[in-house]
DNA sequence: CCAATACAATACCAAAAAAATACCATTTAC
DNA sequence: GTAAATGGTATTTTTTTGGTATTGTATTGG
């Protein structure tokens, strides 16, 4: 948890006369969200805490926070805390360093939206077992999706996790990652494979290409500090439309 | 089995209003697992003796014990004790950056050469005026080489490079960055486009493959730390032969 | 001025997580 | 086989967290 003192300058509430406490409180809290200062998924600081630190009283702290819930910037859970809330987009991960989908997109002026191809638990594919090391027993829920970019398929993207990280494989729009989020964002690596390829029939069908055209594969795996194996990723991207930008430094 | 005091330091865990026992005891042996204090395949001292020494209660251990146990960290045995995990998979090496062709090749065992395509200075086309920021009497040495790992072509390499950094272009038979480093040790960033393409006709004949077959594209501008270009390259790779890797820590 | 409204403080309620207690099951050593 | 040591589990208590009702206080509008 971020220290009060990190988010919350006390002169910004003190400065008086131009207007209500909780308003000051308010932008001083969306500011803090919004500058980073309190990541997504994290918790923000209990409400007597922060009634303390500012020295007002908590219903003050409250009025503040209920109107950033209502404006959907924090998630209240009764008896646990409140935090920040996460933007919609779900199951894949902003790509670090390369330039996310979404991100690229929007830089583009497009619109992006995403059709679900598959969904749900499943026994694992003998590669799903390779890449994830499962033995025969074990299940996997699969979000496969076609990404499209002002109504045109630009991608496929199919994700495999280990079930155990996912309760309910309906619910994952808000939370495939819960699991890790509630050891609160402890760093996960991922290696990505690049390379290119001709697309397969089935798959051109549904990026409306023709079969062979070339296509862009990307292969993320996830894991935990120790080693194993969470999430799979294979995201495949049309060749004549989209592009990778990494930018690194050279020794 | 290692002593209690050495792996874990009472006072972490006595510093009281950072959060729960459990994560400060999850840290503190998370933290001695991986300096070596316990070794793999040792085991972790009893819950009990842990519980007795910290002076908590066993089931709080146990939470902290069950969330490592869940990254894989420690393996439990009913009965037996609970032992510091080997790591499941090798996690491949860490690269900042994607690996270069040389040291891919190298890794699998390929013995790899290169055949110049074409070396020399000249005028610049268009496209490198533009991308290099060149004016009209300027000049660039151009580099392109078919590179192969066991005498099987993998690659084409297209280097433009701003002349006064290269006085001699056929002197420049090792690595371009060597070349370059020399005069200026200092780091330079590049950027790099990854798109997949279908191979051109003349492409694929160098390469060996069909007309159409799918190629990873790579274009590279190096700066230096003034902004200033120094290098432009663009590489085509066989899609069928090659991928790259590159890992990246999420946060 | 007085009523209506918004703001802030106090006190108490309910849900969830954290921690402690007590007991059960499996392995190992003898 | 038995006993000691180990991890496994169910239950309860305590603490922490957000939720709400009530009351007091300042601001505003007629």
């Amino acid at each position: 948890m971020a220290a009060l003192s990190t988010i919350l300058p006390l002169d910004a509430l003190q400065a008086h006369g131009t207007g209500p406490l909780y308003v000051k409180l308010r932008q001083s809290l969306e500011k803090a969200i919004r500058s980073g200062a309190l990541q997504q998924g994290e918790a923000l600081p209990a409400e007597r805490d922060i009634a303390d630190y500012a020295s007002i009283s908590r219903v003050t702290v409250r009025k503040a926070v209920d109107e950033l819930v209502q404006d959907g910037l924090l998630v209240r859970r009764h008896g646990s805390g409140t935090f920040v809330a996460k933007p919609v987009s779900k199951v894949e991960q902003p790509l670090s360093r390369l330039t996310s989908f979404t991100e690229d997109m929007a830089r583009r002026g497009l619109t992006t939206r995403s059709e679900w191809l598959e969904r749900g638990l499943f026994a694992p594919s003998p590669d799903e077992m390779m890449m994830l090391g499962l033995g025969p027993g074990a299940l996997v829920a699969r979000f496969a999706r076609l990404r499209l970019g002002d109504d045109n398929p630009l991608a496929i993207e199919r994700a495999s996790v280990l079930a155990e990280y996912v309760p309910d494989p309906n619910v994952v729009t808000t939370s495939l990652y819960s699991a890790l989020e509630k050891r609160n964002a402890r760093p996960v690596r991922a290696i990505q494979r690049i390379s290119a390829c001709n697309i397969k029939s089935h798959d051109a069908e549904l990026l409306g290409v023709s079969e062979g055209s070339a296509g862009l594969s990307i292969q993320r795996i996830s894991y935990l500090p120790s080693g194993k194996v969470v999430e799979l990723t294979r995201s495949l991207y049309r060749g004549d439309a989209y592009d990778f930008v990494a930018e690194l430094t050279l020794g």
